[in-house]
DNA sequence: CAAGCAACTTAGGAATCTACGA
DNA sequence: TCGTAGATTCCTAAGTTGCTTG
């Protein structure tokens, strides 16, 4: 019994129903005969839900907030999506398979363009402007950017799963290779100083630079490093070096410390050329030709090696990541390229040309065994479709999404458990924004889950809360171990088949025992072609910020009240998606600093005040012009400063309300930003106002084509 | 089916840059 | 002009999804 686990659980269960096949009294009656069974269980499992429980506690007033947000939100998202459907359906929908087809002009030229030479230095220099090249040319265009940018958007996509049919790169940017610490910096163990052989050394750094990072406080993170440190040491140090409270990183720690100051207090000369020399890297390495186009890539560096930092609770932080050299690698090209060269002396893994994958280069990585890549820029092409591609199966589901609401409300009455475990996962993944929630691997990763992998012990029933009946209230880590708290009335019937899912359960028994992330997008994909769990995340945050741009968007507000507006509507979709930051380090201070402005601030309007009641008397005594005009003067003193404390006072608010909110996050992953284009262009706001150059980059597509009335 | 692998998107924090106010 | 806060970029971990294999 002790060894009763919620996956056997999960079969047994499954066992049993095959047994008596699907009928709902079968099944529900069975869950009786169960309570017997479980009676006996003992509660030994108190001691990994502390631990769970003693997490960052990021959650304020957020919570409160996105309570009423989102059943604001529910309400509005319903009338408008309902509102808006007719409208839809009279118009020319989106063809999701073929763009526009590319005119015949187009087509030649990308004829032509593929008789040019592929290689990519060729290319290279043909693009750049290089200044030669112009002075040689010329009569050519003055100071034109390289030229055109290029509209992948109006051209015809693959179809077939083919990603490309040319691709060049130049491979990756290794890490730069272990320099020896001076002789003068020492490791010291037990008190007296050691000559670690380089391997050793080099780990101990690692170390040495996070010392002051509360990670190396850790047990787990301690134990881990030094059970990998030793794999690295010769036998003579493994045998001396046994204990790393006896180890002392400090001269070490010391001396980066006073490196990195020195990195700081370079020359501008000195910087500038390591600036210059990253720039070079950069155009060497940083470019790939796709297709006849030059395109960036991402990451083209190597992760260096050091120690892991997972994020959590991570049962694997503080191990060795290893140096990844070029045996590792696997370089994806096309044949016909010039493939990159593994440094002097080595030679690649592999070297494939699988044109059904984006990746230019990939590797093993050796602490979860997963494989790492190198991929274009957001900005690409291949990026670009991808996302575009995305938002349109979103705005399929905006179609729907009425007929799946009430499919999921109907089969919350299945006589099937499956079913309803099914219908109200969907239903919190519709309403609240959860994650698919995959299974994991239990002592490989932080214990975090999401919709389908929520614990009994994860939510708590309230059948009435602070005068609201059948209220929710969830506590657990989703992704990255950031927290969810919420609480959330539903509908009766939720928290009545709630009721039933947690009956007789343990707290880590899992919510919803009959399903998981496959059956859940198996189901949705019976529904809408192209319907998964996030899509209902991009839809949702979508339509909110559609929704809420609408009803927050003064027509006669000025820009930067606009401005305020639009970065409203998009903390409105950060809270809803849960996207949370640590406080910046530095906010008490700079809350406290601006606190003291507006203090200040307050003492300047009084004393304008005095002097303003001040001269009034003296202008009633004196009844003269002069005294008359001083008064005119502090009164409008007066109101400047009330201005400027108004000011500052709504400047507080906004960074109170920004304090652990990320708003990046879904701007760049989750909003169609053909919303905020149209939004933009609609009310006279410049984009860049809203985009940096980045993000215009990777949403150049969106800019290029919404007009202002542009409907999610 | 389940487990594991592969490919790709989403994510927050650290490092670095830049622009603005004392 | 300088220091710093806030913005931007970099970094890479942590998810989702679909596919393969046994």
């Amino acid at each position: 019994d002790k060894e009763y686990k919620h996956k056997e659980h999960k079969k047994d269960k499954e066992r049993e129903k095959s047994k008596h096949g699907n009928s709902d009294h079968k099944d529900l009656e069975k869950k009786s005969k169960e309570k017997e069974k479980m009676k006996h269980k003992d509660g030994n499992k108190d001691k990994h839900k502390e631990k769970r429980k003693e997490e960052k506690t990021r959650i304020t007033s957020m919570c409160a907030m996105s309570i009423k947000l989102i059943v604001a939100m529910e309400t509005k998202v319903c009338t408008f999506t309902f509102l808006t459907r007719r409208v839809f359906v009279f118009r020319a929908e989106f063809k999701p398979k073929k763009i526009k087809t590319e005119n015949d002009k187009k087509a030649k030229k990308r004829k032509q363009e593929d008789e040019v030479s592929r290689d990519l230095t060729d290319i290279k220099s043909k693009k750049t402007k290089s200044k030669k090249g112009e002075a040689a040319d010329g009569k050519k265009k003055a100071k034109q950017e390289p030229e055109e940018k290029w509209k992948w958007w109006e051209e015809e996509r693959y179809t077939d799963g083919v990603k490309w049919k040319f691709l060049e790169h130049k491979g990756p940017v290794f890490a730069p290779p272990y320099e020896p610490l001076p002789s003068n910096v020492k490791f010291y163990y037990d008190g007296k100083p050691m000559k670690l052989s380089p391997e050793a050394e080099e780990v101990a750094t690692f170390f040495a630079k996070m010392l002051d990072h509360e990670y190396t406080t850790k047990d787990i993170f301690r134990k881990n490093f030094f059970k990998d440190w030793r794999k690295e040491m010769t036998s003579e140090e493994k045998s001396t070096i046994t204990d790393l409270k006896k180890c002392n990183f400090s001269e070490m720690s010391e001396y980066f410390k006073a490196q990195s100051e020195a990195r700081k207090a370079m020359t501008k000369e000195q910087k500038q050329k390591i600036k210059e020399e990253n720039e070079r890297l950069l155009q060497e390495y940083g470019f790939c030709i796709m297709d006849n186009h030059k395109e960036r890539i991402a990451n083209f560096r190597i992760e260096p090696p050091g120690l892991f930092r997972g994020r959590g609770d991570h049962p694997k932080m503080g191990m060795l990541k290893r140096r990844i050299r070029p045996q590792d690698i696997i370089i994806n090209c096309s044949k016909d390229s010039k493939y990159p060269t593994p440094p002097p002396g080595t030679k690649w893994k592999e070297v494939r040309h699988d044109n059904k994958v984006t990746w230019l280069v990939s590797w093993t990585e050796n602490i979860q065994g997963s494989i790492k890549y190198i991929m274009l820029n957001p900005s690409s092409r291949i990026k670009g479709e991808k996302d575009w591609q995305k938002y349109e199966t979103a705005r399929r589901l905006k179609k729907c999404v009425d007929r799946l609401r009430a499919q999921y409300r109907e089969d919350w009455k299945s006589k099937e458990m499956r079913i309803r475990q099914r219908a109200v996962a969907l239903y919190f993944i519709d309403k609240l924004a959860l994650r698919a929630g995959n299974e994991k691997e239990e002592g490989e990763t932080a214990d975090t889950v999401g919709c389908c992998s929520l614990r009994v012990e994860h939510l708590k029933l309230h059948p009435e809360s602070e005068g609201q009946e059948f209220v929710v209230e969830f506590d657990f880590l989703g992704k990255d171990s950031i927290r969810y708290y919420n609480r959330v009335p539903v509908e009766k019937r939720v928290f009545k088949n709630l009721q039933l899912f947690m009956e007789n359960k343990e707290p880590d028994d899992d919510l919803f025992d009959r399903l998981n992330t496959s059956i859940l997008n198996k189901h949705l994909q019976e529904l809408m072609d192209g319907l998964t769990a996030k899509v209902f995340r991009t839809y949702n945050a979508s339509i909110t910020l559609q929704q809420q741009l609408k009803e927050l968007t003064n027509a006669d507000d000025n820009i930067p009240a606009k401005i305020l507006s639009y970065n409203r509507a998009n903390r409105a979709v950060a809270i809803l998606c849960n996207h949370q930051r640590a406080p910046p380090k530095t906010f008490e201070k700079s809350m406290q600093n601006l606190q003291t402005k507006i203090d200040a601030k307050k003492d300047q309007l009084s004393d304008a005040k005095r002097e303003l009641k001040s001269a009034k008397a003296d202008a009633k005594v004196r009844r003269d012009e002069k005294s008359k005009k001083a008064v005119e003067t502090k009164r409008k003193a007066v109101q400047r400063i009330e201005e400027q404390l108004m000011k500052l006072e709504v400047q507080a608010t906004d960074r109170e309300e920004n304090k652990q909110i990320a708003l990046g996050t879904s701007k760049l992953n989750y909003l169609d930003p053909r919303i905020s284009v149209a939004w933009c262009k609609k009310w006279g706001v410049p984009i860049e106002k809203i985009y940096n150059k980045t993000q215009r980059e990777k949403f150049a597509w969106a800019i290029d084509m919404a007009d202002e009335d542009y409907e999610f």
